[in-house]
DNA sequence: TCTCCTTAGACAAGTTACTTTACTCATGGA
DNA sequence: TCCATGAGTAAAGTAACTTGTCTAAGGAGA
């Protein structure tokens, strides 16, 4: 990386992650835990599912009940939720039930096994994090957190976007 | 997030970004950052390349000198590897020569259009970069950048990976 | 020299993960 | 009764690739 800098050699393949772009950190750092976390996910026999479907199951904890409100909580359109949905309920992840509100509507609700996956992902998740807690000088990640924290805070400058690294 | 454990609140929408997983907080962060970066490259009159035609002009800085060389620095195919050299050579970035070692090769080449590009990343960066010290405890993102240079040769546990966040 | 193998590159078709466009219902208010 | 609205669905389009297949150009052996 180093973008734009005099290249510091030719062969600099074993890049001094320390003097790299902020962006290029963050992007590697993202896209190496996402990798450990989606390698144990999919060795715990979840390998059906993508992170989006995970997102799904997580918009539905936090209050969405059908496909549109998925789709405006992940921000893509209710087409592509829609099918998220046919996805899940096919295995067995979430069931289609009759909405009170009437209308077209139709209630998304997590079966056990969405549950079951729920709790799953938690636990592997925690899991990664605690092994990773012995690389920071005090033994945890919170300063770490905090200044990432204070960056989301800083580069959204209000409302967090939706997530949608394109999976 | 709080992913498998119980939902703090029904309407959690104003998320605590600190007690978030730091998965999702590193996608946050690179998300929104390189939003922004890509926002001002557009408007600095580069809305004709994505960030991958960035990464084709940071695989030749670091030696690559054809499509095959490119695209396994890139971690895709050589076909996509040429296509995105078809795409910065039709748009005056990289200009396609006679090959020194022979055979089918060719000889793939930085611009003055290529370079000046690579200029305005690396200060756009920067910039963005600058901007965003403030917000740190001791004025400088240094020990943030330290953190996830650990955090990255841990979860690598050998030489880097292309970088490919599927833009 | 001839054959075999390897590698670079190109072309075309296939795939994935969506979006866009265009509807069909169901309800509810004017 | 007639829209207007919003949910859901279906089908086609699109972007960014991969896969499969081919040709061209060496180089290594026999």
């Amino acid at each position: 990386m180093n973008v734009g800098q005099a290249a510091g050699s030719d062969d600099a393949q074993p890049v001094d992650v320390g003097s790299v772009e902020l962006l290029f950190q963050l992007g590697m750092a993202f896209q190496l835990m996402l990798e450990k976390f989606v390698r144990r996910m999919d060795a715990a026999g979840y390998a059906d599912l993508r992170p989006v479907h995970g997102l799904v199951f997580q918009s539905l904890l936090a209050g969405a009940s059908t496909s549109s409100e998925i789709g405006s909580a992940l921000g893509v359109t209710k087409q592509a939720a829609g099918q998220f949905v046919n996805d899940l309920e096919e295995a067995g992840y979430v069931c289609r039930t009759e909405h009170p509100d009437g209308g077209r509507r139709r209630l998304v609700r997590l079966t056990l096994k969405g549950h079951q996956h729920l709790q799953t992902a938690g636990a592997l998740l925690r899991e990664l994090e605690q092994e990773l807690e012995s690389i920071f000088a005090d033994g945890s990640s919170d300063r770490l957190r905090a200044d990432l924290a204070q960056l989301i805070m800083r580069l959204a400058d209000g409302p967090l976007p939706p997530f949608r690294p394109n999976w």
